[in-house]
DNA sequence: GTGGTCTAGACCACA
DNA sequence: GTGGTCTAGACCACT
């Protein structure tokens, strides 16, 4: 099931939208283990840098956390309602951080 | 007490420092045994690969030396300093030869 | 075609002392960039972790240079020479170590 | 549920015959994963080499089969059944190796 | 899409 | 009961 690439959206975005969506249908549960890296390439049809910024911004908007040598799992919703009220602030982070390179 | 003590972003990298600090503080005398790597993983919260990881540069750089079915034990200085002063040349070596791609 | 070739009981010696062999017969020649890990695991049979032990080791014997995100490469001779003779006084020194247990 | 060691036979083959014992029950079941070395010191109380002097015995009789890094696991009836038949000649070659230490 | 780091946990060789 | 080797597979840093 590959995400589109009609308009001039970034690809990476329909990618966290896709994954945002399945979390919120359930179909991912919180504390669950998402797919690898490699698993959501295949899946999307897209780069792995491409999927490492969509799961990047998904970690940095508390949706999800990630353990180096374990997975990618879905955060808990209580964890996931308080960051999302900050959400504009992290947004405001992740523009600066972009300025910065 | 996990390690978050320094620099060096790689987790194996703060073990190893924080060894070296405690063999420099005198608190793992020469010739003295060493915890196991069991003990190491516990009291830095790691995994046992990143432990051997920071032992075998320890090794390597001439601080500790270890024996199969034994333990693992402080090297004697004079033998130490021999060796990190080998271990210099070696990483200007590998430098020069990063400078020359 | 998996190693089953010499004598050295640990896997990754076994994959070392291929990989050697491959570049001494002037197979892998200077500069040249290697098989991926990837690609030594398939051939090999192995785990990576067995694979990297065994470039680890030809990375500090001067055999091979990597260059992370871009591969791994034959070193130049001379280099190599320089960086053997190194080692193999490292290994007295390590080995008269443990003679004076 | 410790072995008894009431007699003058050795503990590693009470060890064996229990485990051959579960494995003719089909408590273990052919491909199926045994318990690791460590849990079975535990569940019968006896040491790590009276448990792998057992476990190198069926090893060598067919009943079981080991993958370095992996575990330990029931061989198929087929492969017993074969082995079995062979078992007597097997038994000098232990017997020999014995010899050998 | 490479090499680098890390996790978790197995069996092996030795003392 | 230690250190040594190996497996399988994850995420990370960089090109």
């Amino acid at each position: 099931m590959p995400v589109e690439t009609k308009d001039g959206s970034a690809l990476h975005l329909k990618v966290k939208d896709a994954i945002i969506q399945l979390i919120n249908d359930g179909e991912y549960k919180p504390e669950a283990q998402l797919p690898t890296e490699a698993e959501f390439c295949d899946k999307y049809g897209v780069s792995r840098t491409t999927v490492r910024t969509a799961l990047q911004q998904l970690t940095m908007e508390g949706y999800i956390y990630r353990k180096r040598g374990s997975g990618t799992f879905v955060a808990a919703h209580k964890v996931k309602q308080i960051l999302t009220t900050t959400v504009e602030h992290f947004s405001k982070q992740i523009t600066m951080q972009g300025k910065n390179r």
